[in-house]
DNA sequence: CTCGGAAACGAACATACGTAAGTTTCCGGC
DNA sequence: GCCGGAAACTTACGTATGTTCGTTTCCGAG
């Protein structure tokens, strides 16, 4: 037996990314193996590497994949938002957080596998996420500058925020007891108002 | 050649832990192999055993001590604070900052090689964390009852301070541009009060 | 229908890794 | 000063892992 009747390059390789981001995320890239790997796709090791480069290749391909889809909804998103800078500052919040539950495999992946890739893949991912952060700390200097924020430092606050608007994923599960929508209200409110009442809404 | 002339248990042990920390914070758990960190010690990897059970057995242990450690600092922290409740919120979340700049290496490896742990030990830890969460949990919905708070969801809101709170560790690193006591008070203020310019102060 | 290349298989290699075992030497309490 | 145990060394085993290679068979464009 060599090659497989019905066998189909595309739908291997999407079946390998598929396989790839689940076990990636459930397990770790090191401690993932592509014995498992090619078990959960349904071919033999060997058989991988018509599709991958190397295991150091998906990975990065994976997380490059990520960062650019999160990239293009979130200008997207950006795009679609009412003019003010408010707006446009929850319209970034919801985008971030919905993206990072529904898509909470690639997201685990680009927030815990960075020091796994080498040092070409790692700079070049570094720069996509700085290319991020960088419309978050856009909006909050436009912010600061225009008036409806108070911000000690643009970049830092930036970080905190992700951080926060991030952690949803490592332990959200669908079918949970709030909606993706509530989620959603909940981080945005928090982030611009923070847990103190205010005296007058 | 056997024992070696000046070797001390104690302190081998205590070197053991202290490259363990930096090794598997840096590269992950799985990627740490025992003989980089025999070498780091500078013994042979079969002397390892001497001092540790197995190599998860040394992940348990680190994670299991600095759980311990920052569930006793926020303790002590909460009783110094002031009673009312937004003076123990701001002391759980000064605390929480300051721990995390100091013990990067410690809290690099409790968040993310959680899932390197065997059953028993994640059980084990979980029960940690989750005594940890509560204090901040009480802590919240003491200060809705009380009034000074808007909370929508406790838990939900610990989960995501705590995240935000968490993830300076990752990005900080000392002789930064802000000193740790600007990043405490930033992030403090961040949650307390978020993003949006308050009407009056 | 034909045929080149795509896509799978099976087998193997070289290495790296966690751990065990036996041995040797030094520390520290009596 | 002696001696038991602590703490190191050396060696090695068994296995797991990323990757390569030669081969085989099927898909799909012309």
């Amino acid at each position: 037996m060599a090659r497989i009747t019905g066998s189909n390059g595309a739908r291997t390789a999407a079946a390998i990314r598929r396989a790839g981001l689940k076990l990636i995320a459930r397990h770790g890239f090191a401690a993932m193996n592509l014995r498992e790997l090619a078990a959960e796709v349904g071919i033999q090791p060997g058989s991988l590497y018509n599709h991958i480069a190397t295991k150091q290749g998906l990975l990065y391909e994976l997380i490059r994949e990520h960062l650019e889809t999160l990239i293009a909804g979130t200008d997207e998103a950006l795009a679609a938002a009412p003019p003010d800078t408010l707006s446009r500052l929850r319209a970034f919040c919801g985008h971030h957080v919905l993206y990072h539950l529904e898509r909470r495999h690639e997201v685990t992946i680009a927030n815990f596998e960075l020091r796994a890739l080498d040092t070409g893949n790692y700079n070049r991912v570094v720069a996509l996420r700085r290319a991020y952060e960088q419309r978050l700390i856009d909006l909050l200097d436009q912010g600061v500058a225009e008036g409806p924020l108070t911000v000690a430092d643009s970049r830092v606050t930036a970080y905190a925020l992700l951080a926060m608007l991030t952690g949803v994923c490592t332990w959200y599960r669908p079918g949970g007891r709030l909606s993706k929508q509530e989620l959603v209200a909940l981080h945005t409110d928090l982030a611009l108002d923070g847990l103190r009442t205010r005296p007058a809404a």
